[in-house]
This record gives C-alpha cells, structure tokens and sequence, in this order.
DNA sequence: ATGAAAGCGCTAACAC
DNA sequence: GTGTTAGCGCTTTCAT
C-alpha cells in the first residue's frame, strides 16, 4: 500500500492541495503548515506519483538516451555523463541499445517518446527526415549528427582526421587505408570528408575500405583486406575497430608499427594499454554528454531556444602504433 | 498535441473502452471493430499515454538497473544484456550509476520505485538490512549479491578464485598479493574466502593490500604497494584495476610476466589486447544479466515465486601474464 | 494561505 | 461485444 498525498493530507490536517503546495511550491504555503507537511511526509515516507504528476504536468523528469551499442566505451562514456548530468537536475535516464539498427532505433524513440521529456540521440544512423520528423514529436538533442534545426553536441571529427593525416604524412606515409564505419553516421562522413581534403594537400594516397561494423570483430576482418592493400598504414574509424585490426595484424605477425602504422579514434582508456599503445583522436565524451543534457535541458525550459550546434575540439594522442614507414 | 484515446474512438465510432480493449485485450472485441480501430490507431500514430495506463494498472512496463560504475565494462556489459532482454519482453530500461557511493545507491532505487515495477541492483555497497528494506518496498533482484530472501544472479567468483591461486601454485608461486577491491562487495568477500581457502590448501602465502577503487587508478596505485610486498604474483580485483597495475609495471620497468605475474577477474575483450594479454577470470556477464532480468519478471508475473539464487560458473583464462616466478 | 473540485488519459467494473 | 462510468494520484484553477 503505497502512501498517498491524501494520507499525508489527513495526518497533517490540510488539504491534499496544500501538501501539492508545500512540496512543489513551498513559497506558497505558511511556513508552519508546510514544515508540518514535510514532516508528516518524511515520517510516512512520501513520494509523489509521477504517473500521476506527469499525467497532470506533462512533464516525466526523465530523459533518453538512445546509443548504437552500449558494448562500446565511447557510448558508455557518454551514457555514464548523461546520467551524472541528468540526476544533477533531477532527471532519470532511459537507456535504449539500439544495435547500431536504424529501425531499432526509430522505434526506441517513439516507444520512449511519452515516457520521457525529450531524448538524446547519439551517432543516429537513420535520416535525416526521419530525425525531423521525430524531432517534431518529442523535443530531441543530438550526439555527433548535424542536423538543420535540432541542437546538438558535435565533436570535431575532421579535424582528428587532419591531425591523423599530418601527422602520418609527416612520418613519410605516402598511401593509407581507412577502414570506414557506418556509412550513414555523421562521424563516418565527416572524417571521409576531412580524409579526402587532407590526403590531397599532403599528396596521400588513400585507400577507402568498408564498411565495417565498428566493433572489435570489423576490425579483425578490416585487417587482412588492408594488409592486402599494399598501405603502410591503416586508419581505423574507432579504437575497438583498432584493436580488433591489431589483434589480427598480431596473429599474422605484422609489426606495428615497424610494418605497418595504425592509427584511430576515441581515445578509450584502454587504447593506452594495448600492445602497442594506440596512437588515436582523443574524443571529449566527458564534455559532449554533459553538454547534450544541458542542450536538452535548455530546450526543455524554453521550446523557442536557439538551435545550437556546439562542436568540441579533439586531439591526436601519439602513442605507439604510428611510426616511419619501413625502408 | 498528443492523440488521445478519445480521438481514437471518435474517428472509429466507438466507445473508449472498446479502443482500451482492442489495444489490450484483442479477444474481448469483434474482429471488423478491432480491425477498424487498429487501423485508426495506426493512422493517427496513437500510443496509449504510459502514465494514464500505469496509474491505473500500478505498472509501469519499466525496470530499473543500478550499477556502481558505467565506467566499467563489465556492468556495462550486463546493462547491453539486461536492456536487451527487457525490451524482448516490452520493457524499457532505466539506468542509475551509484559512483560507488551506497548512499546514492540507496537513493538512486527509492528515486526509482515509482517509475519502474523491479528494479536490478548490481554488486550492491549497501548493507543487508537496507538491501531487505528496499525489497520489502519494491521487487528487487540482484545480481553478485546474496541476501536471504531475494532472487539473484550470482557469478562464481570463489571458484574463479580458486582456479587462479591453483594456476599460480602449479606455476610454483608461493607468495601472492591481493589487491582487494569494495570491502562490502559480495563479490569481494567471496574473492577473500575463496582466496584464504586455496592459499591454505597450497601453501600459499597470501598479503592481501586494499581495499582500493576498482577502477584504473585504484590499479596503478595497489601496483607500487604490492611491488614494496616482495611477492612473486598479484591477483586484482578486477581487469580495469589489473590494467592499471600493469601500466604502472611498465612505467617500473617491471617485466611482466618475467618478474611478477598478474591475474585478475571480468576477462573484458579489452583484457585480451592488452600488453601483454591478461591471463583472468571470465565471467558470464551475458548469461548474468539475461537472467536477472528473467528472475525479476518471473517474480513480477508471479510475486510469490520461489527465490532463487542462480550460480553462474567462471572460467579462469590463461594468457600471458602468468609465468613460472624468477629464479 | 488554504480548500473544493475539476480533470489529466486511461482501464476495469458493471450494465446492457 | 460494446458502452457508461468511476476512479487511479496528483496539480491547478477558482473560491474563500
């Protein structure tokens, strides 16, 4: 048996209005009625119903969080600041998986849609009309994806890949391989993008593989079809993809990076253990997240709020895996 | 403006209730009827308001996952199995990460209980009675937690224990560390036990440091104390600690696993690219979460439901950070 | 400053 | 098989 505002009311001595009051507008109430509240609700260990507040308000106080794979740290990542960020002004967090399966992901926001105030959309891989169309339904932020009139937290992709590129142009690289990943994510095409420009200002080469799914096993299978491309280097589109190659490049005893260099992006705590320690694009999934949930929060306080498209800075972090090509 | 149930009636000519049961109870109504409203219920893109429902249902079609850190891997790797398995059944997921912290912990669930109809406490900080308390008050499963009276998914982490100290005795080490991790873990307490039991069996010689976070750092900082130890092996509490040991080795020069063999628990995919693979315990994180959620709807559909707590085997994995000791 | 009462969108009796 | 209606627990006018 749940305790209800009436309970409360009846102990206190009020109306269920007033404890309504004295918890969600406490100016308004006689600082002795409401601490007399308070009180009796501690004691009875009161807790509103959101069902019934948000069936009334309109508003759950929860938000969602829509990820391609929660199996990835750089979601996580983001997954661990939203709900710090979330919980920080009171929010709860939904969380859907959706397998990096646009369809899935569709329909995880439209089956969060009425539970929660407005969602998060990281790395979507369905359309952009599609995320429009959402977007008019539920207030929604988005995760490194550029979309004309929806606010989201980008990270500058592009420009880790230029650092990429200089930096491997720089060790005397001359033809490369990226091993792409979905195709339709914003970060795959805005590192294509960045890759394309770079490699002609520098005279590189590139050979464009994939897709691959960007997990560790795209990265096993990448491996063996860049080895086959005669490169002297590999970039992959993330660090699991990374460590995936590596473990095969291992297997086939190929040196990294005396044979080969490899480089990638994230920046995943474990990118610095791993033998060798990844030379990748450090990521600010810390601020990202944080900043997507104020976005979103900033939207929810105020519908008309600028749409803001705010783009982090990334970094190439030098590790071990990129070094002078052989000979 | 949200499409009500009244909208769907209207358009159909129907009652609301008929509408409600064509969307709940499809036999209660007359094939033509119910082929009429599906289609306007499609056609308008309605979706029953959840909290309507729930507050007069009492459920909400939600379960709630408490982890103490979306940092690590490992419960990440429950929360992919766990959100995968609710959403097979219809039911959305909502995440909290305690920081470790029992307090928020506690929290983090009461914060919960309305919105959601169980809730999943992973590795829990909080004391017994409080983890009793919290039952008595929402149906709770937990997971690498046992507590009398509630349902649970447990790994075996003694006999993970057991096989390591073996795998060290047979490689003829007879002074290990442990680097401890929550003192009021279930899963650290039977580490211990498991640990004090085999050391005596074989004669192993065991300084157990700690307790330290079981993250990274907790890891890079148990390193140099066990060094100061004299010992020939470390078992860490985990692989995210092992990690950190074994980036701190290096940074000592330490030849592992030349001078100083490591083991740990989780066997991350990380653990197996790293320099050099970690030799660890796996755990059946997947099966783990599967079940927990299963356990929690099984007791959800029938309250009364035994309490089972189910034992998930683990399997130590040798790779290469163990060696015969120097000498 | 407080109370009475309407009603949010839905389901579950209860009629018919 | 379908409609009518009474609430679920709360917030919010509107009175007082």
């Amino acid at each position: 048996m749940p305790v209800t505002i009436r309970d409360v009311a009846r102990e206190a001595k009020v109306s269920v209005a007033t404890v309504s009051r004295a918890l969600s507008a406490p100016h308004q109430v006689n600082e002795a009625t409401r601490r007399r509240v308070l009180a009796v609700a501690a004691e009875f260990g009161y807790r509103p119903s959101p069902a019934a507040r948000s069936l009334i308000t309109g508003k759950t106080g929860n938000i969602g969080l829509i990820v391609p794979d929660l199996g990835n740290p750089f979601f996580t990542g983001v997954l661990k600041n939203v709900q710090s960020r979330a919980r920080q002004s009171g929010y709860g967090v939904f969380v859907g998986d959706s397998d990096e399966d646009p369809a899935v992901e569709e329909e995880l926001v439209a089956s969060m849609a009425k539970q929660v105030d407005g969602v998060l959309l990281c790395s979507p891989g369905i359309k952009d009309g599609q995320i429009t169309a959402l977007a008019a339904k539920t207030p929604l932020v988005l995760l490194n994806r550029k979309v004309r009139g929806i606010s989201a937290a980008l990270m500058d992709s592009a420009g880790g890949m230029r650092q990429s590129i200089e930096h491997l142009a720089a060790l005397g690289h001359r033809r490369c391989a990226f091993l792409s990943g979905p195709r339709n994510s914003w970060s795959n095409r805005s590192r294509t993008t960045a890759l394309r420009g770079a490699a002609a200002r520098t005279g590189m080469e590139i050979v464009t593989l994939g897709p691959f799914p960007p997990r560790y096993s795209g990265g096993t299978q990448a491996a063996d079809l860049a080895l086959a491309e005669q490169v002297t280097a590999i970039i992959a589109y993330n660090d699991i993809m990374a460590l995936g190659a590596l473990a095969r490049l291992r297997e086939r005893d190929i040196d990294v990076p005396g044979e080969l260099s490899l480089t990638s992006f994230d920046d995943l705590v474990f990118a610095a253990v791993s033998a060798p320690p990844l030379t990748t694009v450090a990521m600010p999934v810390d601020a990202a997240g944080r900043i997507a949930v104020e976005l979103l929060l900033a939207r929810l306080a105020d519908p008309s709020a600028p749409v803001v498209h705010q783009e982090l800075p990334t970094q190439l972090i030098v590790r071990q895996t990129t070094a002078p090509p052989a000979r």
